[in-house]
Parts: C-alpha cells; sequence; structure tokens
DNA sequence: ACATAATATTCAAAAAATCGAATATGTGAA
DNA sequence: TTCACATATTCGATTTTTTGAATATTATGT
C-alpha cells in the first residue's frame, strides 16, 4: 500500500486546491451555486482568468456548471470534500517540538509492544528480501 | 471575511502537499520518525532530491528534524492536519449532478426562508454600496 | 439571420517548480 | 586532524503554471 500511483492522483487534485483564486472560488461556491459574472465581482481578477481558474477546477472534477440560459451555473461536485479541507486549512495545531531523546524513547516503546510478535516480523522481512542499510542508533 | 491573505496562506500550505514525493515522505512520517536514509530506501527519488522536498516540507512547518548524531531524525510538527488532510483525500464522495431547475428551485427556497429578514438584508446591502450587474434569471 | 451578453480558448511571455549533478557542510570515530 | 557518512545547498536546464490580450464560441432576444 501507499500506492504511488495513488499519491500522484491525490497531488494533482491537491494542486487543483493550491491557488488563491481557486481557493476562493471554491470558498464562494460552498455558499451556493454562482455564474462567472458573480464571482467577477467578488475576486480581484479578470473574466479569462477566472474562466481558466475554473477549467482548473473543472479537470479536477472539484467542479461543474449546468447551463442556464446565457449563464453557466458553477456548483461543487464534492461539496463535503471541499468543506472538510476548508475547515481542516482554518483550523490551527500547535506546532510539536521533538528531540532525538524523545524519539529514541518513543522507538524502544514500540519496539518493546511487538516484542511478543518478533518472529512474524523477522519471517516477514526474510521473505520480503528486506536490508537494512541505514544505521540504527 | 474570506481574507485574501488567509487564501494566500492556505495555497502555499496545499502546495507544500501538492507532490508526490512530498506526499510519500508525509505518510511515512505518519508512521513515525524517520532519518533521509530511511526515506531513501522506500522512495523512488535521489538524496539531493529527497533533501530538497525535506526543505519544502520544513519551510511549510509540515515537518521539522531533531539532530541524533550524524543522522537527522525527521518528523511532523503538525501530526493531526497531515492525518486528517491524507484521510480526507482517501476518502471518496460521489459526485454531484445538478440542473439548472433544481438549482433555481434551491435560489427561491433560501429567497423564500430569509423572506422575513429582507429589509435588513436590504439595508446592508445598500450601506455597503453593493451593485447587482449580473443577471438574475 | 443578427446583435449582444456571457463565457471559453488560444497564444505568448513571465514566473515558479522540479530535478540531476556537483559540491558543500556538519558530526562522530579513529 | 583526518576520514567517512549523512545530509544540505547551489546551479543550470527543463517543465509546468500563471497571466493578459486577443479572439472565438454559444445562447438568447429581436
Amino acid at each position: 500500500m501507499a500506492d504511488s500511483r495513488q499519491q500522484k492522483a491525490t497531488a494533482e487534485l491537491l494542486k487543483a486546491f493550491s491557488h488563491p483564486t481557486r481557493l476562493s472560488i471554491l470558498q464562494e461556491l460552498l455558499a451556493g451555486p454562482r455564474c462567472v459574472t458573480d464571482m467577477e465581482e467578488i475576486l480581484p481578477a479578470r473574466q479569462a482568468n477566472i474562466s481558466q481558474h475554473l477549467a482548473v477546477l473543472r479537470h479536477a472534477r472539484l467542479v461543474d456548471y449546468a447551463q442556464d440560459g446565457v449563464l453557466k451555473c458553477y456548483y461543487l461536485c464534492r461539496p463535503k470534500l471541499v468543506k472538510d479541507l476548508l475547515t481542516l486549512m482554518g483550523r490551527d495545531e500547535p506546532m510539536v517540538i521533538r528531540t532525538a531523546k524523545e524519539i529514541k524513547a518513543e522507538k524502544k516503546r514500540l519496539a518493546d509492544m511487538s516484542e511478543s510478535s518478533r518472529s512474524i516480523e523477522i519471517s516477514a522481512a526474510v521473505t520480503s528480501g528486506v536490508k537494512r542499510r541505514s544505521r540504527v542508533r
């Protein structure tokens, strides 16, 4: 697991989020569908540029639109994803600071915990051909 | 609200996440602290490149390290943020498809709901100098 | 059919991100 | 001190992203 294809897909999706203008668009769409003209009123960007960002969001399947006469009514394809991601980014978490000592202590704790299943670990390592090249201090 | 400075900061933080190699590093660090050599064994990237990505993650304050002899033991500064973000991206949400009709119906519902507080809305719009340029269908 | 408003696309230039290669730095051991 | 190992930085080349300007497309009303 921890597939590299998955990481690539995730990175692409995250990239679609990673622009101030696109974040503002998503934030706005969270409040409900909007046409491009509505967005022009709110965003400090030209029409063409907004259209370009909408194209990025469409390709990422984050938004889609419903044609309404001359207007294109944009909406979120995955509102929960957008809402939860934006909420998450708004949160702030106290920064952790760790020391080498503390980390070693934790490693030891984890090693002791899996003491009982040691033989299983070893055989798994052997059958998968794992080699430890790096120093273990 | 919906500050453009906030969007810029958020976009920068998200950019730090938005690379397959960096996602793999974060995923790996979720399991516990790792030194660069450990990561070299796992990632399909050269040492210099991994260091470069670690620098990006450090600047975003997503990781930091504790010096342990020759080794640098990298760890997550904000493990909850990383865990929750990765979990979120792993989830999949059914894509919503909406029609112009449905959207109009929803707008009407919302408009009716705020019927009682109409006068407040109008005065707010007037005092903030709001002008509606776009068509309302 | 035509004009118009709303939106999209194309193109070229500028800015930013990525990567490998080479080199530099820092730490502990001998 | 000197060496070796672990990691970081710099530099230049390549690729990707972003943007404005110009232009194209599409739906509607006349």
